[in-house]
RNA sequence: GCCGAGGUAGCUCAGCUGGUUAGAGCGCAUGAUUCAUAAUCAUGAGGUCGGCGGUUCAAGCCCGCCUCUCGGUACCA
C-alpha cells in the first residue's frame, strides 16, 4: 500500500438546472464532507472540491423554454446550490462552476494537449442541421414521431413516452425545436476519445489493481470493459460550453461530459497556486465521491483522460453510493418527487444534522435504500434525542444540580469507572477504523454506542441516589460522565458539526482538538461548565403528515398530468391514410424470440397468406394465450430483419398511460383480411 | 437474453480467507428505575440466512439451476 501525503476529495459536480435534494447529499456530499472533516481533524493535508456542472444541452432547452440566457439558468441553480451546501454544513475547500474563466482554460488547455498528442480520433458525421437557424442541432432539440409507439413528441435521443433511447436519425417527421422547420443532414466533423485504445490498460490498473474497491464499483467497471469500450465523442455542435480551442471549430464544443471532470482541476486551480501539488504528485491520494450514475466516468472514461493526458495521478478509490429512494419510489426531479434541501430548512429549521444524522445511519451503501418521513421521525426520536440528546441532558443538569456545572474532582476509580473510561476509546478506534473504511454508517452508529454509555453508566451507577449518601462517589461518577460527553463533543464533529459545535458550547470547550478523542480525561476538574440546552428536540406527528402531504400532492399532480392524451398530430390528408394496407388477421403461431426481452415471433393469418411479424410484446403476453387472438396487421408495412428473423408487418397495439400493450382487435369476429379504414 | 449488484429477524443493515447454539440498531413484550425531552437500563420473544440440488467432516459464506429487486446493455417497426 502506497503511503500518501495528502488527500485530494473531489465530489460529483451538480448538474446545475435544479436545486438539490437528499439524495445527493446522501449518496455523496455528506460521506464526503464526514471524511474531509475527519482528516482535517487529524491534522491531515486534504482539499474537499465542488463545483457545479453547468454546461449541456439540458440547460440550454431550459433557458430556451423559460426565455432567458443558459447563464441565466446557472446563474440561478449555482446559487441556490451553493446556498444549500454551506447551509448543510458541507466544508468545501471550493465550490467553483464550469462556466468559470479559469476552468475554460482549464478544460482548453487539457483538450489541446491530448489533441497535439494524437490522443483523439477525428471523424466526420451526418448530424441533422438547421438551416434557418444556421446551427447543428443536438439530438435534444430535434423532435419528431418516435419510430416505435408512434407517438408525437419523441426527442432525438429518447422518446419520453414509451422510454426507448433512439437515434435522431430514426425519428420520423423530424423537427428542429428551435425553427419548427425540418433539419436537413450535414457533415461535421468531430473528435473522439478511443477508449478501446485504453483497454489493456483499464483491465490492469482496475481489474487487477483495485480489487480492494467497493463491489458495486468494480462489478460495474468490469461489466463496461468486457462489453467492450467504443471511441466516444469529446465535442458536439453547441454554442453554450467550452469551444473547442482549434482552428476553424467554430460552434462546436467541449461535450459536457468530457468538460465537467475537469471541473475538479479548475476548481483545485482556483483554490491554490499549488494545485499541482494536489493532481500530479504520486503522493496524493484521489477520491472521488459519486453517485452509481457517475461510476463509468469516473472508474474508465477520466482515468483514461487523465492517462492520455500524461501528468496526472488517478483515482486510488471511487467510493460510490447507491441511490435512495423517496417512499418507495425514485427520486425525480422532473416529477417533483424529491425533498428539496432548500424546503427542508424552511420546514426544520437549523436540523441540518438531523438530516445529515438520518442520511447517513441510512446511507445507500451497498444497495438502494429508502427514505421515509416516519423513519426520519423515528431516528430522531428514538436516537438523536432519546439516546444522544438525553445523555448529554442527564449528565448536565445533574453536574448543575450537585456541583454548580463545575467539573468534580474525582475520588477513587472504581473497576466500573476504568472499565467505562477505557471502553471509550474503543469507541474512538471502531469510529476511525469505519471511517478510514468509508463505511459511515457503522462509523456514526459507534458514535452512538458511545453516547449508549454513558447512559448505561448513569443507569448502572445512580448517581441520583447515591448523592444522599455518598457525595465523593458521586463526585467521580460526575467526572467520568462529563468524560463521556465531553468526547461526544469532538467524536461528533464530522458528523454532525452544528450539533457537537453546540455541544462544544455548551460544555465551555476550546477549539476541537482530535488528539484528545478517547482519552480519559478531555475536562479537568474545576472547569466551569456553561447552562444546559436541548441538542435535540422531538419532531411531531403533525411535521410528518405534513410532510407527507406535500409528497402526496406531487403524486396527485402527477397521475393527473399522466392521464393528459399525447396531443394530435398534425393534419394529414385522406390520400396518406389509405397508403396504409390495414387488415384483420389471427394470430396462428406464437413464440417468444430467444435471447430477447420483449419480442415474440408470430405467424399471423392475413386472409391474404400467411405470415410471420416479429412484434414487441412479449413483456405483456405469454404465447400460448395470444394463439387464436384476432388482431388488425399492417400489411404493407416494408419488411424488415429483426434479430435475423424477416418481420413482414406490423401488429397495431394500444398502448396505456402506464405503458401496457393491448391488442386492436374487430369487437366482432370478422373474416381474416377484411380492410380496416 | 447477456453483464453487474443485491435478496439475512416486523423495519434498516453487519456477518472476515466455509467451523461451536446466525449478530446489531430501531420496533415489540416483560421487568427495573426516575437525574433526564414518558427519555434511560435489563431481560426476552422473533430468522427453513430468496428457492431447489450439489461439493465438504462442516455452508449464510463454495459450485449448478431457478426466482425476485435495482443498474447497464442488446432488442421493440
Amino acid at each position: 500500500m502506497t503511503q500518501f501525503k495528502r488527500t485530494l476529495v473531489t465530489t460529483a459536480l451538480p448538474y446545475a438546472n435544479g436545486p438539490i435534494h437528499i439524495g445527493h447529499l446522501a449518496g455523496v456530499y455528506v460521506p464526503a464532507d464526514i471524511y474531509v472533516r475527519y482528516l482535517r481533524l487529524k491534522g491531515e493535508d486534504v482539499l474537499l472540491i465542488g463545483g457545479s456542472d453547468e454546461h449541456g444541452v439540458p440547460i440550454t432547452l431550459k433557458a430556451r423554454n423559460e426565455g432567458i440566457t443558459p447563464q441565466d439558468v446557472v446563474d440561478k441553480y449555482h446559487g441556490i446550490i451553493k446556498k444549500s451546501f454551506s447551509e448543510f454544513g458541507i466544508s468545501f475547500d471550493v465550490y467553483s462552476r464550469t462556466s468559470s474563466k479559469v476552468h475554460y482554460e482549464t478544460a482548453s488547455q487539457f483538450f489541446k494537449t491530448l489533441n497535439e498528442k494524437g490522443e483523439f480520433l477525428e471523424k466526420e458525421s451526418e448530424q441533422y442541421y438547421d438551416e434557418e437557424a444556421g446551427q447543428f442541432l443536438a439530438d435534444r432539440y430535434i423532435m419528431g414521431t418516435c419510430p416505435h409507439c408512434h407517438k408525437e413528441g419523441a426527442y432525438g435521443d429518447q422518446c419520453e413516452s414509451c422510454g426507448t433511447s433512439l437515434n435522431a436519425t430514426d425519428l420520423i417527421n423530424p423537427k428542429s425545436t428551435i425553427s419548427g422547420k425540418p433539419p436537413v443532414r450535414k457533415n461535421t466533423k468531430h473528435w473522439y476519445l478511443p477508449l478501446d485504445k485504453h483497454e489493456p490498460f483499464l483491465k490492469q490498473w482496475i481489474l487487477e489493481d483495485h480489487k480492494e474497491w467497493k463491489s458495486n464499483v468494480y462489478g460495474q467497471c468490469k461489466s463496461w470493459i468486457d462489453l467492450g469500450l467504443q471511441p466516444r465523442a469529446v465535442s458536439r455542435d453547441l454554442d453554450w460550453g467550452v469551444p473547442v480551442p482549434v482552428e476553424g471549430a467554430d460552434g462546436k464544443v467541449l461535450y459536457v461530459w468530457f468538460d465537467a471532470p475537469i471541473g475538479y482541476i479548475s476548481a483545485t486551480r482556483e483554490l491554490t497556486p499549488e494545485w499541482e501539488k494536489y493532481w500530479k504528485d504520486p503522493e496524493t491520494r484521489l477520491l472521488h465521491f459519486i453517485g452509481k450514475d457517475n461510476i463509468v466516468f469516473h472508474c474508465i472514461v477520466f482515468p483514461s483522460m487523465l492517462k492520455a493526458e500524461g501528468s496526472f495521478i488517478l483515482p486510488d478509490n471511487v467510493p460510490a453510493n447507491e441511490f435512495l429512494n423517496l417512499e418507495g419510489d425514485k427520486i425525480s426531479t422532473s416529477r417533483n418527487w424529491a425533498v428539496w434541501l432548500h424546503e427542508y430548512l424552511e420546514d426544520f429549521k437549523d436540523k441540518q444534522d438531523v438530516l445529515r444524522y438520518v442520511l447517513t445511519a441510512n446511507a445507500p451503501e451497498t444497495k438502494d435504500n429508502d427514505f421515509t418521513w416516519k423513519d426520519f421521525q423515528a431516528r430522531n426520536n428514538n436516537e438523536l434525542v432519546a439516546i444522544l440528546g438525553n445523555f448529554v441532558n442527564r449528565s448536565m443538569v445533574l453536574t448543575h444540580k450537585y456541583y454548580n456545572g463545575s467539573a468534580p474532582t474525582p475520588g477513587t476509580f472504581t473497576d466500573f469507572d476504568n472499565e467505562t473510561l477505557e471502553t471509550i476509546s474503543t469507541y474512538v478506534e471502531k469510529t476511525e477504523t469505519a471511517l478510514r473504511n468509508f463505511k459511515f454508517r457503522e462509523a456514526i452508529r459507534e458514535v452512538m454506542n458511545l453516547a449508549r454509555l454513558g447512559n448505561k453508566y448513569l443507569a448502572d451507577t445512580e448517581p441520583w441516589k447515591l448523592i444522599k449518601t455518598d457525595e465523593s462517589r458521586v463526585a467521580t461518577i460526575m467526572y467520568v460522565s462529563l468524560q463521556i460527553t465531553a468526547n461526544l463533543a469532538i467524536l461528533l464533529e464530522p458528523f454532525l458539526p452544528f450539533s457537537a459545535q453546540k455541544l462544544r458550547d455548551m460544555l465551555n470547550m476550546n477549539e476541537v482538538d482530535w488528539s484528545l478523542c478517547g482519552k480519559k480525561e478531555v475536562l479537568a476538574p474545576d472547569h466551569q461548565i456553561g447552562k444546559a440546552s436541548l441538542l435535540f428536540e422531538k419532531i411531531e406527528d403533525s411535521d410528518i403528515e405534513q410532510q407527507l402531504n406535500k409528497l402526496k400532492e406531487s403524486k396527485t399532480a402527477n397521475e393527473a398530468a399522466g392521464k393528459q392524451s399525447a396531443p394530435a398530430k398534425p393534419d394529414i390528408i385522406y390520400d396518406e391514410f389509405i397508403k396504409m394496407d390495414i387488415r384483420t388477421g389471427t394470430i396462428l403461431e406464437a413464440e417468444k424470440v430467444p435471447k430477447t426481452k420483449k419480442l415474440m415471433k408470430l405467424l399471423v393469418d392475413t386472409g391474404l397468406d400467411q405470415r410471420t411479424v416479429v412484434s414487441g410484446i412479449a413483456e405483456f403476453f405469454e404465447a400460448d394465450q395470444i394463439i387464436g387472438q384476432q388482431v388488425s396487421i399492417l400489411v404493407n408495412l416494408a419488411s424488415r430483419k429483426i434479430k435475423g428473423i424477416e418481420s413482414q408487418g406490423m401488429i397495431l397495439m394500444a398502448e396505456d398511460a402506464d405503458g401496457k400493450l393491448v391488442f386492436v382487435s374487430p369487437s366482432e369476429k370478422v373474416k381474416n383480411g377484411s380492410e380496416v379504414k
